[in-house]
DNA sequence: AGCACGCCGACT
DNA sequence: GTCGGCGTGCTC
């Protein structure tokens, strides 16, 4: 028997197996998708066997060993991969790796293992007896009288030395039990009962005959609600279920909505679990035991059988997609997967992408909509403050009307959130002499003053620098530092109020259990104002929560991409979102130097309708998704002529080839041009010919494999430039 | 990825 | 003459 062995090394950019002979002995342990250690060259590697055969063309080395009792990838995920990677244009080990946690992925030198718990038992009953009737010593005594009991007990609550002595008599044995790092469990309450909104929402859900749905309901309309009766409505038939959460929001608020109805059925996996919690619970899915997984991006591959329904929260978050190889979607990926399983996907929010959204609007998802608060609270009033006037008055963060809004709501006893979209104190230093900024070494971005540390951080790289203060072109003392970032708002807000101020942002949060600690602890009401980033805008329900402020709505408007007026809506209705969740009216300060832009005027609306209808005349008029689909070439060199000249050559072989109602541009750098010491160009292609740019983008790959003086990525339908 | 092989400059 | 630079090819 040989086997054909998938493994772990980028083989230029061709895609190869391996072949093997199978000792005899192993033969019966051969499975597709099972792990084998194989002799690799000088090393040893682990691979998936992909291929079962019976003779080969080379001259074999034999397997080693079989690593798996079953098979880690199931045939609907070996066969998903060699679809994702027809579409993706990456390597299929590399989707196969990004299917599976760490502990199950193909590599050699895996520590991660399941746990055990020892257990001591009577080994032998005469002997037992014999021993308690004989011996003198006491508490060796005790301890076998009490197996005699109880049959089975914890060994770490006796004495070591104790027990060894009585194992040594073959009186008592050590049983080992493996045992889940995380155990959810207990209680199993009914569900709520639905409002009127929601269960007509259940039931047009429940009846419609297509694959996709989309549940437009705005914030605080109580859509997870309905996620769990349409949940509870599978696990009645049997089936299972995949929910998807966005990664930053997977707080044990959401996670305990669900355990608190469903119990132990579930398993949770997302980034905040360690690597040996994600292997245990991966394990409960593969075996069975749960019929739930709640979990980030990557639990679109949970191996679960029989799933029924598969639901996307939050779907417009850029989370979903992965941004580095292979860069799948996962609304797509459950697409495919519901496909299979004859399940149904259900995308939620209060804010859908506008490509979903017109998806829906053309009939070819359901669109479901559910346009009242679950408990009768208001939308918030939202006010804009143009900031071109408060800079005049001297007022660089915080407006008048915001300082006079948190003060009042302090006053109340009521909590603030203040919103911005960057971490550190300043945004970076400048010298007021020869205006140069203090940029990082590896990648072409300003670095960040951290005042904690007293460092510059390059964000992309994690480069950190002592703090200049000759600037370094024109060694004059000139250095400034100029724009804020959250730990500026902080210090600036303990200076202005007498509150209690927590901050949440990657900095604050790196730590496990971190994220959770700050959310309790503001939940709890230990803080008056929490200051964060992202992280605070999606899913958080603190009921005593009456302001949000959000310091500056033009961070994520003024970066080139054509979703940025859609990201800024999000963005805005998301952390507005937060505002008055309970019978608390909820208030939004807005502070912007564009105050006319239609995402932030609408936003001020909560008008969703006509944020997209605006967008997609503007969409349509410049070619952009949904009216045309985007790919990417990303082209990387350490050496910037390199990178020049080969863009310009793919581009100059693209441009013939290009059909009607394709369009190629660039090759243009990229946004961040140098990222580690690598320069970045890239090629826009826009197009509607989903079969012709498969194709020209498969020439490409092959007409650049063997160039080793570049690296090249596709980026199929990016979610940013 | 890592490592060997091989073809060119500079140096005890 | 040799040491070592890295461009190229290969791993069943």
């Amino acid at each position: 028997m040989i086997v054909s062995v998938l493994v772990e090394i980028s083989m230029g950019k061709i895609e190869k197996t391996f072949d093997y002979v199978v000792p005899h002995i192993l033969e019966k342990d051969i499975q597709l998708g099972k792990r084998v250690l194989i002799p690799f060259g000088n090393k040893i590697l682990e691979g998936f066997i992909m291929q079962i055969k019976g003779s080969s063309d080379y001259d074999l080395k034999e397997i080693i060993s079989v690593v798996d009792d079953s098979p880690i990838l199931n045939e609907e995920l070996l066969d998903l991969g060699k679809c994702m990677k027809e579409e993706l244009f990456c390597n299929l080990i590399s989707i196969y790796q990004a299917m599976l946690p760490n502990g199950y992925k193909a590599k050699y030198k895996n520590n991660i293992k399941e746990k055990y718990v020892d257990y001591i038992k009577i080994k032998n009953t005469q002997l037992a007896y014999e021993f308690i009737n004989n011996s003198k010593a006491k508490k060796q005594v005790e301890i076998v009288q009490e197996l005699l009991k109880n049959d089975m007990s914890l060994k770490k609550k006796y004495n070591s030395s104790l027990v060894r002595s009585l194992v040594d008599k073959n009186i008592v044995e050590i049983i080992k039990e493996e045992k889940y790092r995380i155990n959810s469990g207990g209680m199993c309450e009914p569900l709520l009962k639905l409002n009127e909104y929601q269960q007509s929402a259940f039931v047009k859900i429940k009846n419609s005959n297509k694959d996709v749905i989309l549940l437009h309901g705005i914030t605080g309309s109580g859509k997870t609600e309905i996620y769990m009766h349409l949940i509870k409505e599978q696990l009645d038939n049997n089936k299972s279920a995949i929910v998807l959460v966005p990664e930053i929001s997977l707080t044990p608020q959401i996670i305990s909505r669900f355990q608190k109805h469903f119990s132990s059925k579930i398993a949770v996996l997302h980034s905040g679990l360690s690597d040996s919690e994600k292997y245990d619970e991966y394990r409960k899915i593969k075996r069975g035991e749960v019929s739930i997984v709640i979990g980030a991006r990557s639990a679109i591959f949970a191996p679960l059988s029989n799933i029924g329904i598969i639901i996307i929260d939050e779907e417009q978050s850029s989370s979903y997609k992965q941004e580095h190889n292979p860069k799948y979607n996962a609304i797509d990926v459950a697409i495919k997967r519901a496909k299979y399983h004859n399940a149904k996907v259900i995308l939620g929010s209060a804010t859908p992408t506008i490509e979903s959204y017109a998806r829906a609007d053309k009939g070819y998802y359901e669109l479901v909509s559910l346009a009242k608060r679950a408990n009768n609270a208001s939308l918030p009033n939202v006010e804009i403050v143009d900031m071109k006037y408060q800079i005049k008055k001297g007022n660089t963060i915080f407006s008048d009307l915001l300082v006079e809004n948190i003060k009042e709501a302090l006053a109340r006893n009521e909590q603030i959130i203040l919103f911005l979209n960057k971490r550190g104190y300043s945004s970076y230093q400048m010298c007021s002499n020869c205006g140069s900024v203090i940029k990082c070494p590896n990648c072409d971005i300003t670095l960040t003053y951290h005042k904690n540390s007293d460092l510059n951080r390059c964000h992309y790289c994690g480069y950190a620098q002592k703090v200049l203060k000759i600037c370094p072109y024109c060694k004059s003392d000139g250095l400034k530092n100029f724009g804020l970032g959250t730990e500026k708002i902080e210090e600036e807000l303990n200076k202005l109020f007498d509150a209690r101020v927590i901050r949440m942002d990657i900095d604050t949060t790196s730590k496990k259990g971190s994220h959770d600690k700050i959310i309790n602890s503001f939940m709890n009401h230990e803080y008056d104002i929490l200051v964060g980033t992202q992280m605070i805008a999606k899913g958080l329900d603190f009921p005593l929560v009456s302001l949000v402020g959000i310091i500056n709505a033009d961070t994520l408007l003024n970066i080139p991409d054509f979703r940025s007026n859609e990201h800024t809506y999000h963005m805005l209705s998301q952390v507005s979102g937060r505002a008055g969740r309970s019978n608390i009216e909820g208030k939004v300060i807005i502070q912007t130097f564009n105050p006319d832009n239609y995402s932030i005027l609408l936003a001020k609306n909560h008008d969703y309708i006509g944020f997209y209808n605006k967008e997609m005349k503007i969409r349509k008029k410049l070619s952009y998704p949904p009216y045309y689909f985007i790919s990417l070439i990303k082209i990387g060199s350490k050496d910037y002529n390199d990178v020049k000249a080969e863009s310009q050559k793919i581009y100059n072989y693209i441009k013939p080839n290009l059909s009607k109602e394709m369009i190629a541009l660039g090759p243009s750098p990229t946004n961040i041009l140098k990222i580690n010491n690598i320069y970045y160009f890239q090629i826009m292609i826009k197009y509607r010919d989903k079969d012709r740019i498969k194709e020209i983008l498969t020439d490409v790959m092959k007409l650049e494999k063997d160039n080793r003086k570049i690296d090249i990525s596709i980026d199929i339908n990016p979610i940013t430039l």
